[in-house]
DNA sequence: TATTGTTATACTCTATAACTATA
DNA sequence: TATAGTTATAGAGTATAACAATA
């Protein structure tokens, strides 16, 4: 209630209207909608949201949640991990992340053991059949958003590739 | 798993390989990490989920929760609804909206009437109070994404604001 | 009969607090 | 004492199935 909304201080931060201050280096692309970074960031964070319970609707009932299949992802790709590590990593805290892995190691999808060097740790690493799941799944999961993303224009797709990565940041910090 | 991952048969599908196709016309932005549509897309994905929970623990507590939020500013600002027009624009089922709309009735943060036409329907409209928490809430809650929209380049800021389009539209088929 | 909403029930996701084991 | 993980507990979010009221 407190927290003023950061009049533009910052070095790119925009006065209010965006369009009239770019470098005219994005033809392709309409207007902005948005008046402030406010307005965007608001509108962005609902759209982030209801996509995300979008997506949720999509998975068929024999499949991983979206919770477990991201963290089984995370696992596979991303190496052995610690529980802290991949909570992080997922952004969740540990009991929350703990849950999720005793789902995914009754599955036998994920291994469980005690690192050597350190008694507290536990190191997660994908199981065979664990990695074989993200493989064989992978297309299924994401047929639904890829055949979407398939038919956007080029320069929507460089747009969603671009945002993927600013996501990311978004998300790290 | 019998799902075929569609080879592009799209009319704007892209050959795998995404740069070379693209007409020259987005010089400041860099060459797309993926290498596929499958790929841009299960990234995407997991980085709009990622990004939902890094959200989610930026809430503080005496604020609604995210679905919670999400709802009221529907009804604020999309006018009377019905629960089931509610519950489309959400992505969530009815019975799911329904709890949702109990506790916001609770808060007496919206009202629920029937409706006058139809007995079966109830109007949701946002109250006195709900309409003054959206308006009072939202810089609060937006203000840790919104600082850091602020922080990315005007370019960045056009990628953001373009793929909340493409999320929107992508949500709402 | 079909539609709209609600209740009952169950499972997942998430968090905080408290505990154990190890460093 | 501090750290890593786990267990206990609780609340929110979600869904399906079954029901009630209305059209």
């Amino acid at each position: 209630m407190s927290t003023s909304p950061q009049p533009n201080e910052q070095p790119t931060g925009l006065p209010a209207a965006l369009p009239a201050a770019l470098p005219a280096a994005l033809p392709a692309l309409p207007a902005l909608p948005h008046d402030s970074i406010a307005e965007l960031s608001h509108d962005f964070r609902l759209a982030n949201s209801r996509l995300t319970r979008r997506l949720r609707q999509q998975r068929a009932d024999d499949e991983l949640t979206a919770g477990q299949f991201s963290a089984l992802c995370s696992v596979y790709s991303s190496g052995p991990l610690t529980l802290s590590e991949l909570s992080e990593h997922e952004r969740v805290t540990p009991p929350s992340m703990n849950r999720t892995v005793n789902a995914l190691v009754a599955a036998q999808l994920v291994k469980r053991e005690n690192a050597a060097d350190d008694g507290r740790k536990v190191i997660l690493t994908a199981s065979e059949a664990g990695g074989a799941l993200v493989q064989e799944t992978r297309e299924r999961r994401d047929a639904w958003i890829a055949q979407r993303v398939m038919k956007l224009s080029p320069e929507q797709q460089q747009v969603l590739a671009e945002a993927t990565l600013i996501m990311k940041e978004l998300a790290e910090n």
